[in-house]
DNA sequence: CGTACTAATTTTACAGTGTTAAATAATTTA
DNA sequence: TAAATTATTTAACACTGTAAAATTAGTACG
């Protein structure tokens, strides 16, 4: 009676044929478009036949979240092994890691919650008050450039605005973090960069 | 006749009133919990009465974003101007930055797309294969630190990983800045960190 | 004051969502 | 072949955003 295995195997097909559905859908239409019914329609099932196969919606998401840790990590370790030296090592894992969150768009989105919404920002504020317009100013004259559209001001300012947002996010994602980390870790962060300006 | 204005003002007044009472169910419950007939509810009226004043719900979201921003740029300003010496300004204004983040959550979270689905990362993966796991081998060796849990090689791991994830995080939400200026910025400040393990 | 018109508001409705319980179809077991 | 189990679907509920129609309230005019 190895019928018994077989149906299992077939079960455990659907389990994966469920989450790649929901994969292809949220790469095709976005993470807001995924619905049961959708998912069903796409393994030619009906909608309650999932919650044989997981709990509900939020399983699914946790399952997809999984995955896409367990893929990033696998991108990292294999970033790492190819090098020797410490230092070419971390900058292989983190370009690694950039690549995976492009790659792989909607698995960091999952993971990582960074959903895009209206962020047209210099279309919602008038214009010279913008964040970037209010920083850009002191980062040009710390700097010695005039043009507060100059490229290499623009990159200062984003390195500002990308780890503090990228600490912020995280922080807010994860509520673990010691607060007297964090301040350490913005004011270093803050003071390099000002300092790295006056080169 | 007056009252014309009258009533005028309290059109307006619904306006707002909408505005906050989006802004309330969203700070007492979070943002999937924000639907039109609780909005409604709240400001004693029926769901489609809303349409009147906002075309859509995605209206009132824009509408509450742009608040968001300017509430930002204010408190930036404010920052700034009691400072005179450029890097003190640069300093306070991304910690006004950093305030306004935990103070105005919500807003926060709408601006820039921060939701927190499930990011418990370490219970998702086996032990010893998170993407900290990972690098703060690492970090740890070229620091000369044994212990891999020590607060200074989680500080250092936590930099790199806002820095990555702040970069990213923008780039998906704001299609607009050049890939090259990215790539530069993401060197810079790998190179920046992993030189900084160093000391 | 009562009638006609306009504006404000609600009721109803539709298509969609996640999810559960009951009904049915298919398959396996005795 | 009949009974029992399993697989799957249909029907339903309580929500969601949103639009059209029906109703109520308020104003203007004869």
């Amino acid at each position: 009676m190895g019928s018994k295995e077989r149906i299992h195997r077939l079960k455990e097909q659907t389990r994966v044929n469920i989450l790649d559905a929901a994969h292809d859908i949220v790469k095709d239409e976005g993470w807001q478009a995924l619905s049961m019914r959708k998912i069903a329609d796409k393994i030619e099932y009906t909608a309650p036949i999932i919650y044989e196969y997981y709990a509900n919606k939020e399983a699914i998401l946790l399952e997809l979240t999984k995955k896409g840790f367990m893929l990033l990590s696998c991108r990292m370790n294999e970033a790492k092994n190819k090098h020797e030296k410490l230092e070419d090592q971390l900058e292989a894992m983190w370009l690694a890691y950039w690549n995976f969150a492009f790659a792989e768009k909607e698995y960091y989105q999952l993971m990582f919650g960074v959903e895009m919404n209206c962020c047209i920002m210099d279309e919602l504020l008038p214009p010279g008050s913008t964040p970037y317009d209010i920083a850009a100013g002191p980062i040009a004259e710390l700097m010695g450039i005039g043009d507060i559209e100059d490229d290499r001001v623009c990159t200062k300012y984003y390195t500002y605005w990308s780890i503090i947002h990228g600490l912020v996010s995280i922080n807010i994602v994860r509520q673990g973090t010691s607060d007297e980390i964090n301040r350490q870790i913005l004011k270093d962060a803050i003071t390099g960069i000002t300092r790295s300006l006056k080169n």
